[in-house]
DNA sequence: CCGTGTCACTTGCGAAAGGCAAGTGAGGGC
DNA sequence: GCCCTCACTTGCCTTTCGCAAGTGACACGG
């Protein structure tokens, strides 16, 4: 795949062009977690879902040239970086709170998320 | 992957549950064409994403297996089938119009959907 | 009948992506 | 000097994907 997939989309539709980009399983885990105001790369680890650090680091840098992500050191000597949201990142909150309220009804088993990630969508 | 994902969710998270059963590139837009009334084998390879056979049918079989999608016979000699959304198939339209919505905003050249797939949302 | 065509798939194969485990390197603490 | 943490990278193997071709049931035309 190519580093930013969304230099090439297979099509113009916009639910194809998403896919093309968040389509696995693991980005819109990584979004998740930093909505929840997780920013190290130790701490996406620590989530129940296990991911592993090559995908992790992969995922990343993908989110990051597709500018969902902004990674800043956060500390230098050693150099720590944090990985955050942009605006377009941030902006997928509405979509997960929607795929939350599906889950919820129709697949049994699934948490209820805290009342905070919910809330004003 | 098991056939029915579902069955061995990564956590009980509804995001990763969620992903677990629609977390690829090609689920999302069989719920898309269906949502846009294709209902047959032929109808949905016409799709200007180019899904092959083989990954087609593997995708309606684990529809199926979840309960988004209902395959029925409508005719017989020979039999041919016409697969449509369950309720729980049809529920993700809220997602996919907040999908949309984002990709208009923030994705260059994505087509803007036909005003009766973002109505009543 | 016999070939041609359509529909809905299945099969085979090489390439790409994912999972797992181990390794690396910069620095901190003792 | 030694061990520890953090943030990755590398290697290897398995799974999935994408493409192409093949299959089988039937309709239609000549």
């Amino acid at each position: 795949m190519p580093a930013n997939p969304l230099d090439s989309p297979r099509s113009g539709c916009p639910i194809a062009t998403t896919l093309d980009l968040l389509g696995d399983r693991w980005s819109l885990v990584l979004v998740r977690d930093m909505l929840n105001g997780k920013t190290r790369f130790g701490e996406f680890l620590d989530s129940p879902e296990k991911i592993t650090t090559s995908v992790l680091a992969d995922r990343l840098a993908r989110l990051e040239a597709a500018g969902l992500v902004r990674k800043q050191p956060y500390q230098e000597a050693p150099v720590r970086y944090a990985y955050e949201l942009t605006e377009m990142g941030a902006a997928l909150k509405p979509v997960l709170q929607q795929v939350c309220r599906w889950a919820n009804r129709f697949v049994p088993g699934t948490w209820t998320p805290p009342a905070a990630f919910m809330a004003e969508g």
